[in-house]
DNA sequence: GTGTAACAGGATAGAGTTATCCTGTTTTGA
DNA sequence: TCAAAACAGGATAACTCTATCCTGTTACAC
């Protein structure tokens, strides 16, 4: 649903929010985010076009937000390399139905404008407040308060969070059905 | 955002659904949803293979759909030709993070699950009862009851409802932001 | 100015999506 | 049995997306 470039777009910019406002090298973004180095390179020309990043060339330069985290949607990254492209008028282009959607494609609107409005409500400076164990881009989990004192009283009993097997997915919200 | 096939795939179903149980052909089906023919085929089959449709050869045959409208949802056809795919382990593999997607990861998946949702709970057979003056794959518009009853008594004053400029939309919904 | 760091950008290639064409197979009915 | 109707499916092509490679250009430090 999502493309290629749109998730290594968002994992790009997660990486320079982490860091900001340090420029990051694009190679050093591209092994922190797993991206194919070349491609990561067209990938944030692209962002560049949009203003959603700074490229500099030379000793010391590299990429860094174009705004603060706080002024960065997931939809800005998002609409700036994939556009999400909303149901205006008539796919089928009925004289008739014009900007009135028919029942299907407003159902098809309605999925794609509440998946806009979720993008933007979230900041990458809110990415990264999420009280979420898992940090974006970094294979360790943050350990939570309780279990950081215990692991400072007690070393030996630092609780380890072991991987949980694919179907337990415990912190997913139940499907609504 | 969602493939051609997606939305060929939706139209045809649709189609199938105002006619059912009456069999249609695939060239039937493929003008009235402005789908190419060969193409709309293929696309069929996959539909026949996900037990959504059945395909009958032969004089007298067609497509039919394979359950009644009332059992078939927007996700069941959508799925059954590019299936949303959940994203349901980190992307990166990364081991800490496994099936606890981190903040950025969960918030895609929030935004695909909540898709997810809205298409299967919409029928094709609620499709059609939609009050929506604008019937799925018709170049027309219902004329509403009023409208209808002063359409009887008076058709010199029937109210023509003309196209609207792209950007009234008066059907949307206010954009959430 | 010279060398190095780092991005810029064109050329190219593989895979997937969308689309078309043509021939084969099945089914029905006369 | 034969002919027509209608789908089946292989071959192929255009286009886009994803990805790689290589050379050029810019910026800084010395």
């Amino acid at each position: 649903m999502f493309s290629q470039t749109v998730e290594y777009a968002l994992r790009a910019v997660v990486q320079l929010a982490i860091h900001a406002p340090k420029p990051q090298k694009t190679s050093d973004i591209a092994e922190a985010t797993k991206v194919p180095n070349a491609y990561l390179s067209k990938v944030l020309q692209g962002l560049r076009e949009k203003n959603i990043v700074c490229l500099q060339r030379g000793v010391g330069g590299g990429v860094t937000l174009a705004k603060p985290p706080e002024e960065l949607t997931i939809l800005d990254v998002v609409n700036a390399v994939d556009p999400i492209q909303r149901i205006t008028t008539c796919p089928l282009d009925l004289k008739a139905h014009g900007v009135r959607l028919c029942a299907l494609h407003r159902r098809m609107d309605d999925a794609l404008q509440s998946m806009e409005t979720a993008f933007r409500s979230t900041t990458l400076a809110e990415l990264l407040q999420d009280p979420n164990p898992s940090v974006p881009l970094c294979d360790r989990n943050q350990q939570p308060i309780m279990q950081l004192t215990s692991l400072l009283s007690s070393p030996a009993s630092a609780p380890n969070i072991p991987d949980l097997p694919p179907n337990a997915n415990p912190e997913s919200r139940p499907d609504v059905v």
